[in-house]
DNA sequence: TTGGTTTATTACCATTTGTTAAATTTAATC
DNA sequence: GATTAAATTTAACAAATGGTAATAAACCAA
């Protein structure tokens, strides 16, 4: 639980009430490889924060093919934003990729409800869209502009460490290319 | 300037204060196609609301080939976020591609301390940065998943009335396609 | 360790998309 | 309305990527 409270104290000021909430409404989680946190069509009420390991979040398309949107490692965040966010059901699986800790955070009060009652807490919400915005425009621009290879040279030093945890499709998958095509990349790439 | 006033009173009470403040920091900009609002390597200080018209924001790469980043239409917002957030120099540039009015926000006392004086404009604000990254993660799960064809249909539907302001090349650059493309793919869809 | 399962690589061919260039259409200017 | 410029379409070929399948390597459980 430190390592939140450490997250937090890093951006406002970690109050006596902030702490007891948080505290209240948080879980901590071992997870083995292949667990799964948040499944197709479901109501999604939880957000979670690493504090070791790596999960994805992915989606299947009518294929049955899954397209990984992103990957949390350390002090990230991951659950179904826009499940979260459009107060709908969910459409992407969670999933953990190595044996992983996470705090799981409780919302089912509703994030607006929180921020209600801490506007700190809003903001540090707002910096951390603030930032997920900036990379998610940033992918974009990398998909729209470089070669596979460019991608996934990009990607690699983005998350160093990705190559012990993520599997070759996992990450395939996250650069939109078939597992065939990176391994060819990569061939080339050496 | 109603329409701004307009949009505010929808998500949150517009206080005669916050009336004031916005009004002090807008002004309405009557543009024509071509005009350039942001470009490469300036200081940001300025966000646009689109009241009438059509307005983009666009990134060469390294060959001088533009990539499309996004479209503003009548009550959207637009800039180069990703210099505001990181309070960096533009990256992107924001052109005008029909005639358009916008009313110019002065941002140069920093956001942050505009969301300080007024929190409920930040939850405007943030708000706003959820939809954005719904709508990010939306465009990165479909450039992941759907076949140009398919990303050019989803457009569509999302922009019913773009034709009317873009040129082929702007959406083939926001498609991640060449115009090349673009036009064969018309051609068999119709 | 062994045997079985999963994952990664390689190869071959099909399909899609990019590139270059020319032709056509559309729009803009005088 | 004629002329010029700009944008779009079409075509032919090249390059990149996808699909399928076979092989090799890595991983896991008994």
């Amino acid at each position: 639980m430190e390592q939140l409270f450490d997250y937090i104290s890093k951006r406002i000021e970690l109050t006596a009430e902030i702490k007891d909430f948080t505290q209240s409404i948080s879980t901590i989680k071992k997870l083995k490889k292949g667990d799964v946190l948040i499944k197709e069509n479901q109501i999604v009420n939880k957000t979670y924060f690493v504090t070791e390991g790596c999960l994805r979040s992915y989606v299947f398309d009518n294929f049955g093919k899954e397209h990984t949107l992103q990957f949390a490692l350390k002090n990230n965040w991951i659950s179904d934003y826009i499940a979260i966010f459009n107060n709908e059901k969910s459409s992407q699986t969670v999933e953990c990729i190595s044996s992983s800790t996470v705090i799981e955070i409780s919302i089912s009060e509703g994030i607006d409800s929180i921020f209600l009652r801490f506007p700190k807490i809003e903001s540090i919400h707002r910096k951390n869209l603030e930032r997920n915005i900036i990379s998610l425009q940033k992918r974009i621009l990398n998909q729209l502009q470089l070669t596979s290879l460019d991608r996934y040279k990009y990607f690699l030093k983005q998350y160093p460490e990705i190559e012990k945890y993520a599997l070759n499709y996992h990450i395939a998958s996250y650069l939109g290319i078939t597992q065939q095509s990176l391994s060819r990349i990569r061939a080339s790439y050496k």
